[in-house]
DNA sequence: TAGATTGTTAATCGATTAACAATC
DNA sequence: TAGATTGTTAATCGATTAACAATC
């Protein structure tokens, strides 16, 4: 890490982040199967991982293990379940009570992971008033003010990409401080705002790609000529 | 999270292919509103990335511009298209006519990249027959023969974690190349296989965390005894 | 030509993998 | 003690950023 005489973070690295909950439900399994602790190599092998990285980001989210031994799983669940606040009680308004919303808003897994959908908002008022999973729906005009009331931190963005900027601003005005935004956009923020898009045409992206290339790749028998189907140059 | 074990042969970046549906949809707004050329310098202010990494994207997927112009959109945007595949006319079949399943064949903008959603399967009698959005669903018996009879290579899966692992065996059975998982468990595959995976707690995991030390910093004003809301070191 | 921007090579940064000593 | 596995430091790898020459 860097020495700045600066109180700097020791930043836990995004994919280290994106692996965490991986390992959390993994563990839990073999809890439940009975196992006391765990290995990284154990770890490592049944989540097809190298090992070290697992080590690494365990190491990076301050968990201790026993050298000969292992982690012990009644530490070490419930120490990532802390890191990653499941236990916390996060509570967040929707914004979108489309089909993708309201398939968010019917998730019952949320809770566990410590994450309350307390309200949804709709500029539709065909869908205002209604309740959605027992979540009601109001009207998109009333979201700053329910926020800033409710001291709500985390606004869920479903509605179409047309409307995700305005919905934002709003959250924003509101004093919303981070974002979890599914609809296709990248929105415009001010820096402190975190923004987590859930963007499928991102992903969708990187696979249809890979297809393309494997697809493209076998029905010329694995012959190339340095450009595959898509346009991109092979090494 | 984007993972895949697929061995790369080609050498597109994982992060830039995850970017390049960002550009397109840009450059078409940009072309909406009368430009016909852009520079990788405009795309990064708009955008908020560094020009030389917009570059080094276009340059991967062999988009070439004039040196003190820039890249002509007629070009530029037709070329993406076609190395993301969005004039392919993907098929796929969809598993699990749940909320999340059923938000996903109603999502019309799927068709403009070229993906569609022919079946869907389900194991619900009660669901089993009925038509969602135009698409049939139909008994999941019959996915691998269908899959295998339609020549189908994309398989989405939006069933509960528990039968993710069951689903994915029945499209490899049936030939399957590629699968985009919506279910939170990873998926134990033979190694040809394409998998993405769009596991809703992995970047809320990163999410959740950034919020909460963002909360936790500010409660403390900024003072530090070496430990955040989350557990990580800080230095 | 002068100004701008690409194409391309080099430097930096960060994450993953490897190596090994400490310790249960 | 012997075996296993952690903790920690070093090496490698890949992606991002910087530098600069070529060219429209």
């Amino acid at each position: 890490m860097s020495d700045t005489n600066q109180p700097a973070t020791y930043r836990v690295p995004e994919p280290t982040l994106h692996r965490l909950p991986d390992y959390y439900r993994y563990l839990q399994h073999l809890e439940e199967k009975g196992a006391s602790s765990v290995s990284c190599s154990l770890i490592g092998r049944d989540l097809s991982m190298d090992p070290t990285l697992v080590r690494k980001d365990l190491e990076s989210i301050a968990m201790v293990g026993r050298p000969g031994v292992g982690f012990r799983l009644n530490e070490l669940i419930p120490g990532i379940g802390a890191f990653l606040g499941y236990n916390g009680g996060k509570r967040a308004v929707l914004a979108g009570a489309g089909s993708l919303g309201t398939a968010l808003l019917g998730h019952r897994r949320f809770a566990q992971v410590g994450l309350q959908l307390i309200a949804a908002f709709d500029n539709s008022p065909l869908r205002v008033g209604e309740r959605v999973h027992d979540v009601e729906v109001r009207p998109i005009q009333d979201l700053a003010e329910y926020v800033r009331a409710m001291d709500i931190h985390l606004g869920i963005i479903t509605v179409p990409a047309e409307a995700a900027q305005k919905v934002a601003d709003l959250m924003v005005e509101g004093g919303i401080r981070a974002i979890w935004n599914f609809a296709p956009v990248r929105l415009h923020l001010p820096p402190k705002i975190i923004v987590q898009n859930e963007d499928l045409y991102n992903s969708l992206a990187a696979l249809s790609h890979r297809l393309a290339v494997m697809l493209s790749r076998e029905s010329r028998g694995g012959k190339s000529n340095g450009v595959d189907a898509g346009g991109a140059r092979i090494a």
